[in-house]
RNA sequence: GAUGCAAGUUGGGCAAUUGCUGCUCUAUAACGAGGAACGUUAUGAGUAGAGGAAAGUCCGAACUCCAGAGAACAGGGUGCCGGAUAACGUCCGGGGGUCAAAUGCAUAAGCGUUUGAUUAAGGAAAGUGCAGCAGAAAAAAUACCGUCCCGCUUAUGCGGGGUAAGGGUGAAAAGGCAGGGUAAGAGCCUACCGCUUUGUUAGUAAUAACAAGGGUCCAGUAAUGGAGUUCCGACUAGUCGGAAUCAGUGUAAACCCCACCUGGAGCAAGGUCAUGUAUAAGACUACCCGUCUAUUUUAGACGGGUCAAAGUUGUUCGCUUUGUAUGUCUUGGGUAGACCGCUAGAGUUUGAUAGCAAUAUCAAAUCGAGAUAAAUAAUUGCCGUCCUGAUUAUUCGGGACACAGAAUUCGGCUUAUAGACUCGCAUCAUCA
RNA sequence: CGGAACGUGGCGCAGUCCGGUUAGCGUACUUGACUGGGGGUCAAGUGGUCGCGGGUUCAAAUCCCGCCGUUCCGA
């Protein structure tokens, strides 16, 4: 597996997978409530986690929403070895909180990598 | 050269690093019984990877399904004329209306020419509805003030009648204006303008130009009466009665009339495979006639008719299916995985020909997204454009670079949009 | 992605079909009266770009066109 990578089976895909994560997951917020995230932790064993990202159509248009959600992704990929050392599998969905385009029309990777680390700190403490 | 307007084109570039999606590979590895071949997965290499609006979903089509998708009505849409187109509410060309400016003619009303803007613009002399408030009167109307005549009265004035020129109301008051006429007035009469009818010419047509006709005639101061012409109704069939004889205003984005178009749903359409639930619930299960077979009653098959149910997504007709078969229809439940549809097309560019143009025909070249909780990117550096701070004939900083993201595909419309370029027009400045 | 409905005082609604009278109702808010005070009742009052921009009309919340926003439905 590459060490910045993020293929297909890095990445939520089921209906039933976001089903199980929206019902029964627990959430938690960066430094700034700018960003939230909803996390569940599987008990089969497998050392595998999962992520997703979801934008509410209320936050922005279609390119605003488009470019939050790659910046996000980059953010996630660069970091994800923060979250290498836990044993079963993790299903995350990062979500904007209070960001939207009317406060941020522009979005900078510096602004969003900064509250992903952090989630991701918070989350490993979590386990 | 600057500024403004209008039209069109374009929608930052290069490099490095790290990634994503599709496709390709005599590539490498693992797995599948596994040597070859094949398949799957991973890795590697190569290659391609958002728009002029991809948007809004406002129109029009292609394509697919609805067990005919037929007819009539209803409903919906469009609306100057002609052309283009697969089609359109789109585009092109032509003509008309309204408004503004300049200018010419005219006493005026008005008419002509040029330029610009704008125009959902068929029919208001087929019918119906509506026109609040104000005003005397609001649609075959009407006399408040005024004005004229007659009667009464000392007079102020009162009563009867005429009058739409003037005042006033209103968005709108029943052609305009000048002269004649009159008791006063009025198309009451006349000239001009307008309106309208018919004809000719030009044009495919909308329409334009030109010509002719249209406000009747007689009597009367006037009201009015008579005559003529046209239309309608009645009957006793050639008389009687009524209406008209220069606008009965506006509104059809009110109903409506006329012409043309129109079945419904939409790629989450629809098809194939896999997984999987519960053969779950409900409705219909009628009658007559004829023929044939077996025959005691009777039963079965075929054909026809009536009836019932369901479908035909507003109604009717018509049509289709079913009516004792483990049948048909309706409702409900379950699956959310894969593949096809899925991208080469009414495509793009160039040239020639036809056409005023939209566009068409022919020829040559060319094209490279196809995802599905959804790829097409992120960061840095340099260059480019703009703003700004310091320094000052040069350099160093800082900031900004639009609107916006394919989801079956096309043709349009509408809306959003920083900057750059091209052509044309107008004004100003400078030089020759 | 496709298809529908709605937008009127602070809040919830009527009026829109078929244009005209003062845009109305409940609740909330303000003031006053009744009460020793509160609550409650009664009386009076404030508050509206009828989502935004054009058009038709003498006249538009209402008719027509274009935008904006909200909500719902569809395998």
């Amino acid at each position: 597996m590459k060490r910045f990578g993020l293929s297909k089976k890095e990445r939520i895909k089921k209906k039933n997978d976001f089903s199980r994560v929206y019902n029964s997951g627990k959430i938690i917020y960066s430094n700034g409530r700018k960003l939230k995230a909803i996390f569940y932790l599987g008990e089969d064993g497998e050392k595998n986690v999962k992520v997703a990202f979801g934008i509410s159509k209320k936050a922005g248009n279609a390119a605003w929403r488009n470019r939050l959600r790659r910046l996000l992704k980059e953010s996630y990929r660069l970091n994800k070895e923060i979250l290498s050392e836990q044993n079963n599998s993790l299903y995350v969905v990062f979500s904007p909180n209070t960001l939207n385009k009317k406060k941020h029309p522009k979005l900078y990777l510096r602004d969003v990598e900064a509250d992903v680390v952090d989630l991701l700190k918070k989350l490993r403490n979590n386990l």
